[in-house]
DNA sequence: TCCTACATTGGACATTGTCTAAGTCAAGAA
DNA sequence: TTCTTGACTTAGACAATGTCCAATGTAGGA
């Protein structure tokens, strides 16, 4: 994740304590958290990071194309630092777990062209669901 | 759709006037609205009907697996009444426009075996995204 | 026709996200 | 090192979407 504040840097971002805190707190695997708890994480470390700024970095990253909007169940979305690995989603329907997965074949090739009304595509994302062990056990 | 009143009737549905200008609202093809689009379109055949009643009713076709909930985009859910034919959904990124499309294969067998982390994996969602066509010619 | 359990209503409230004006500060210049 | 400046941060108001509740209305069976 240090590479990342490096990259961004290169880039011409000012380098913040609340940037580099929010960065912080994304670092690692199989992390998706809302803003909220970028926010409630970040203010361990920086009691005074605001709303406003936690949203407008997460944004910023997004735009750079170092973290993923994941939206998997219409309330807030989640955000996965893991942006340079293609990778789809699987959810648990009834904790909301999430875990980072990787599939055969490329998911693109699986939509016909005549199912393409003459759209340009160019991303397609997979969201599987289902129980995780942990909800399975006690149902 | 008026099966889908009957069937509704059948299980015990108390038919009003309210439930009937929601389903009809959403009779079509390639009918994505959001709770608010229903509203407004409700509205005019039924202008007392209110919100709660939209989102109730919506929320009770959705139970009943008449129709289906889909959010594309963090925002709005968006309702479906195309729920007894399995489909997947492409999305124009700039205007927001869905189509309905049907895959090749099942994506559900895209997913290893070593990727499901134990997961009782029961359902799977694809979206496709690009430019539509009229969005393409204009940009 | 009457009853009653279920449905509807309006409005308050909750959650998530966006915007703005004023103050603050990182990093290059001197 | 200190100065300067434009980018960054902040608090809080506001917006969009969705949920909840107590009071009122009504579909459908008796």
């Amino acid at each position: 994740m240090s590479d990342l504040l490096e990259r961004l840097r290169d880039r011409g971002w000012r380098l913040t304590a609340q940037r580099r805190v929010v960065a912080e707190v994304l670092d690692g695997d199989h992390v998706h958290y809302t803003a909220d708890e970028v926010h409630a994480r970040a203010t361990e470390r920086l009691p005074e990071i605001s709303r406003a700024t936690v949203y407008n970095t997460l944004g910023e990253l997004v735009s750079l194309g170092e973290v993923l909007e994941v939206s998997t169940d219409g309330r807030a979305k989640r955000y996965d630092p893991n942006a340079h690995h293609d990778h789809q989603h699987l959810v648990c329907s009834r904790c909301g777990t999430i875990r980072d997965v990787h599939l055969h074949g490329d998911p693109l090739s699986a939509l016909p062209e005549p199912e393409r009304y003459g759209f340009q595509v160019s991303e397609v994302s997979v969201t599987y669901r289902g129980l995780c062990p942990t909800c399975a056990a006690t149902s």
